[in-house]
DNA sequence: CCGATATTGTAAGTATACTGTCAATCTACA
DNA sequence: TGTAGATTGACAGTATACTTACAATATCGG
């Protein structure tokens, strides 16, 4: 049967998952920055040097399909990346339209330092769960965020996205 | 025991609450956007429409307050409302520096209207979950961001920010 | 009552996050 | 082979989300 209209009071939001994840997306980002400070990295930026670590010679296109940004917003990330001199970028000799992305020293040496810092962020955001319910949270989490992934604008792609590279030179 | 530093992989990033709760959060707009597609409205104009509609002449400081969103970020919100006609600004006469918010008729339409559209959006998103798991996540989320509360930059201060409100004309 | 302090809305600056579009370039099919 | 279609990085535009700063205004302590 249809439900009636409800009242419309602020537990339509509170109690809204999506205003839920907003907050605590909100309070993620917010522990990390404090955890990192020392080291001006934002979120986005540390999962781009992971990634361009992990994968040295990546190209943006790749490199926004593993850690699931968008393009454009990526363009701006290894901009300022590439300013704060903790990546470079070459352009490749296969395709004239792609630059390949490596870490430099500094930006090895900045993510080697930052890990401490991050790690405590992580444990800092499920800190006041019961360890117990940290796992399920996660868990449930990570079989949702994967079960949607088609769902999101930028699917993550981690595989394919790198079936053809380490080819190049 | 101190562990030792691990060697760096794409696991430090995918397995990172932070970077799940990003990543869930991207979902969730998309899915909203989509949804709500015919109504123009985003999470956030939405999430504000409803706390102007629940309290009527409240003002910007207690709406950040009431839905936890930053003041400066929503000074715009605010005025994309304005400007969509959905809500009005009236000057109030007890405070010469604050600005009244109200729900044009218009506002309380499309309010009305845009409910069973959330609600589908809201469903979707935790749709690939079994029942029994979805109330799991919920119940830990809405647990989590409450008890993280103060870590986040703008605290949700649902009824302290409303404690002297309605004496005003 | 008056000066120190706090609050309000606004603005400027930075950083995601998305939508488009575009030119250069590459690929594949006819 | 030669061109239609796809891809790549770049750019413009919109919308959060935060920081700091500021002028106008309130409020509180002395």
């Amino acid at each position: 049967m249809p439900s009636k209209p409800q009242p419309i009071t602020m537990d339509a939001v509170y109690t809204a998952p999506g205003y839920l994840f907003r907050r605590m997306q909100q309070i993620a980002v917010s522990i990390f920055v404090e955890e990192c400070s020392a080291f001006d990295l934002t979120p986005v930026q540390y999962a781009s040097l992971v990634a361009i670590h992990t994968h040295p010679g990546i190209d943006a296109t790749r490199l926004s399909a593993v850690i699931a940004f968008d393009r454009s917003t990526l363009g701006n990330v290894i901009e300022r990346l590439e300013s704060k001199a903790l990546i470079e970028r070459k352009p490749s000799r296969e395709d004239k339209r792609v630059k390949l992305l490596y870490l430099s020293k500094s930006g090895a040496a900045v993510l080697r330092d930052i890990m401490p810092s991050v790690e405590r962020a992580q444990v800092r955001m499920l800190q006041p769960l019961k360890p117990a319910d940290r796992k399920t949270l996660l868990a449930l989490l990570t079989q949702l965020v994967d079960l949607n992934n088609e769902a999101s604008r930028v699917p993550l792609r981690a595989e394919d996205a790198l079936e053809h590279l380490g080819k190049a030179g």
